[in-house]
DNA sequence: TGTCAGGTTTCGG
DNA sequence: CCGAAACCTGAC
């Protein structure tokens, strides 16, 4: 495997927290299936050990995915000073934002809501039974997540036994579009451009729009507002319950220092007990 | 078996 | 504009 000296990455809260759904323990080993990649990552002291199949020792995916660029430390000086963020960052120091792939992210989180990050992970399990590529991997056969052109030539009947419910329309139509061509300039955009652009796809509102721009686009300023970010809102910093989605994440933007995404990945996983 | 999970759409007011 | 109901299914 490669290896790369990276203190301050805590592979466990990153790669199996609230913002994937495609990465398992085997051991001591992390694997992870994108559409295009698949990835084995594990720690050892300060270093991080890798490999990515089919294309190996693929360097520039694994810094894109990982963000490894980012300066962490700079991030977590940007944190407000208060007891909550003291408390998360003392046991989720390491925990770092992704850059998953765009159509990747975009599946991952139609398919997430009204369900459990347990009940995501099957159906994105499923899903990459029936569409996934196979590809071998040191010697065994295994699927990557499927392409969202893939699922476009199915049927929603089919797309269906996924468990994804009635969760299917939007992804059959979302596939469709971003076949389209749809999405095709949706990094470029601004905050604002690029999440309206995601709400006209039905099954995407507010907090799935915020997790893909988030998660994928890397708009570090925004902290998805589901019960969990609500809750925080709420129970560590007196946002009333009545405030609605635009109003909270305006002071999100104005508390976090631009950087309410990092710090709200902290709280989340701090305030869900996970861990 | 019944309830819960918990985002978006749709519909009634 | 707002609140409430409906949506599928897996997990427990």
């Amino acid at each position: 495997m490669n290896k790369l000296y990276f203190p301050d990455f805590d592979l466990y809260s990153t790669l199996l927290g609230g913002q994937s759904f495609s990465w398992d323990l085997e051991g001591d080993e992390f694997r992870g299936f994108t559409s295009s990649r698949y990835i084995k990552l594990k720690k050892d002291g300060d270093f991080l050990l890798w490999q990515t199949y089919p294309v190996t020792d693929d360097y520039n995916y694994l810094k894109k995915y990982l963000r490894l660029d980012v300066n962490y430390e700079d991030i977590l000086n940007q944190f407000p000073k208060d007891e909550h963020i003291e408390k998360a960052k003392e046991k989720f120091k390491g925990l770092r934002l992704l850059s998953q792939d765009f159509p990747d992210t975009v599946l991952g989180y139609l398919a997430s809501s009204n369900k459990s990050v347990k009940a995501i992970r099957s159906s994105v399990r499923k899903m990459r039974e029936r569409y996934g590529e196979v590809i071998e991997v040191d010697g065994e056969q295994v699927k990557l997540l499927p392409k969202l052109e893939v699922i476009s030539e199915d049927t929603i009947d089919n797309l269906r036994t996924t468990g994804v419910g009635f969760r299917a329309r939007y992804i059959y139509e979302a596939s469709g579009k971003y076949k389209e061509g749809f999405l095709n300039n949706v990094h470029e955009l601004s905050y604002s451009n690029a999440k309206s652009r995601l709400i006209e796809l039905s099954g995407v509102g507010d907090k799935v729009a915020d997790c893909i721009l988030l998660y994928s686009l890397k708009h570090d300023s925004v902290l998805p507002l589901d019960v969990w970010g609500k809750r925080i809102l709420t129970n560590y910093y007196g946002l009333s319950q009545k405030m609605k989605y635009n109003e909270m994440q305006k002071w999100v933007g104005e508390y976090f220092n631009g950087v309410g995404g990092w710090a709200g990945q902290m709280l989340f996983e701090y305030i869900r007990g996970f861990k």
